[in-house]
DNA sequence: TTATATGCAAATGTTTTGCAGACAT
DNA sequence: ATGTCTGCAAAACATTTGCATATAA
């Protein structure tokens, strides 16, 4: 789909910044911040306040086109959300993020939705999942 | 276990603000961030600066006594690591936390992390688990 | 006594808010 | 034309650092 039918669906203006950032997400695939995501505007010649960035992306997760997620640095990062769903794989020593599917971890957590809506009466909407550790790289180290 | 005697095994000077602060975590037994800590530190008449309280924490975690987690809020929560392990249901409309435990699920992380070895070449060393939803309050609002 | 802990002030990093002017529809 | 978007400046938070003084062992 593309940005303008997006940005229609959604009631939103098409403009400049908000298409290209888009544009990242979709490239990059993988969580960044708003730092990385300035870095890559100012690569590609294109002028937008840091500012307009943090209200572009805040509107863009109350849309529900991105997903917001944080991996114990004190910020936030952000991914597409049409992306299949999986989870992540992030390096404790150089920072790598990978993505891993885990289908046979989604039964388990169903029936675990079940327990918590029957014991706690707690209904799960939604989960978050990384897990820490070292990459084949930083492994061999 | 007293204070004397792990502030002793950890090496580290046995103070009022530290005493305390672990005091509070060993209390309340749920994550609370360093906002509480220090309403709770003043309600209790002890005068501890903020600085105080984020270099205690920081050491805390650091000698593995309590745990860092976070729940999309922009900030970090701490709990004691000595707790058996479990994971959270937060609910995103008051905010409130429970404790779920998840031994099945564990046994899915087990064979998971073989995978990601595998798969991906990546160690897993930590998991962060945490579930979103309604409260059993909130849900019938 | 001596290394460590604390308080205060100041700095850093991330994210938000207010407001006037610019732009998309 | 009008409501929305943007840039700039300034503020709000969470967290950290430097340094002189105070305190635990």
């Amino acid at each position: 789909m593309n940005a303008t039918t997006i940005f229609k669906e959604n009631e939103i203006k098409k403009t400049l910044a908000r298409t290209t950032i888009l544009d990242i997400l979709k490239k990059i695939k993988k969580p960044i911040d708003v730092g990385e995501i300035i870095e890559r505007l100012k690569s590609m010649k294109i002028k937008v306040d840091r500012v307009t960035v943090f209200r572009n992306i805040n509107l863009l997760v109350k849309k529900g086109l991105i997903n917001k997620v944080e991996f114990n640095e004190g910020k936030y990062r952000y991914e597409l959300a049409s992306l299949p769903h999986h989870h992540h794989l992030v390096c404790t020593k150089c920072g790598s993020i990978n993505d891993i599917e885990s289908n046979p971890l989604h039964d388990q957590i169903d029936k675990l939705s079940k327990t918590a809506n029957k014991i706690y009466d707690f209904k799960i909407e939604e989960h978050k999942i990384e897990f820490f550790g070292k990459c084949k790289t930083c492994k061999s180290k």
